[in-house]
DNA sequence: AAGATTAGTGGGTGAACACCAACTATTGGT
DNA sequence: ACCAATAGTTGGTGTTCACCCACTAATCTT
């Protein structure tokens, strides 16, 4: 493999491969469970950290505490999560998954877990578990 | 690993990793060499498969063409390439790299290398040949 | 009580991206 | 000669993304 070309590039063709398969989870997720990927995101974060305020959800994710709001702002409207503001501190809000939250993103994960499995068909699990560690591992460095 | 944390999941990880070099890669190519990753691209392109049309060009990157007139144009501007009627079709153009266009290709190139290195520093040799192999696997099957 | 800090909000920006329609010049097919 | 198809060009579109500033309400510091 000439180091050359651009394929030759791993990052490039990481990119390539990461890119198409965001695309296919963003495609399918405005599906059935009509998510964006950054709400599915949010979603799942939440469920993964319990009831937390919308700034530490922003930073966690990465994102300007202001897109925080605008998405919050759907999700609170289609009942997905839940906005009240934390007895402990009134300048924040304790946001919740509610049923339909966690409805939301089990259909999102789903939807997540067959792109996925599409995506790395090339590869024997072994080798599935192997560029998950790889990425893993750069990702925590990275960081 | 949980697999059902966004952690968990291959692509997610993988996503981040590539846009974190993807955005490394753009920066320090936008410094010396004064590309942004569509220019670089196209004059590794240009490298690899000698003078051609802007279409090819174009559809070789997955680009519009309409976009790419306006790449190339920056390009004739600043004598990175040479653009000349095919005079066997003269619908077309014979793209060709210029001696600027290889320097600064060869800069855009030592950039590339660096950051790939630096994000690949947790990895071993053989973890990188790795990662590139199963990289490129999913993309044969994927395109 | 005053001043600094933090959470959330609203409004807005500029760049990148991925397109699309309409047009000219040229060529190939018949 | 005529028509269809192709290469390139121009001028747009709408979306996503990643920000930034200014502001309110609440809390913390002193």
């Amino acid at each position: 493999m000439p180091m050359e070309t651009l394929l030759g590039t791993t990052t490039f063709v990481l990119h390539k491969v990461a890119v198409a398969s965001r695309r296919a989870i963003a495609d399918r997720l405005g599906g059935k469970p009509g998510l964006t990927l950054w709400q599915f995101a949010a979603l799942a974060e939440l469920d993964d950290q319990g009831p937390v305020a919308q700034n530490a959800l922003a930073t966690a994710l990465g994102m300007d505490p202001s897109d925080m709001v605008r998405l919050m702002d759907e999700l609170v409207d289609r009942r997905l999560v839940a906005r009240d503001r934390d007895p402990v501190d009134r300048r924040r809000y304790r946001v919740t998954l509610t049923a339909g939250g966690r409805k939301a993103l089990a259909a999102g994960r789903s939807v997540v877990r067959e792109v996925e499995k599409a995506t790395l068909a090339p590869l024997t699990a072994a080798e599935r578990a192997m560029l998950h560690d790889l990425a893993v591992k750069i990702h925590r460095r990275d960081r």
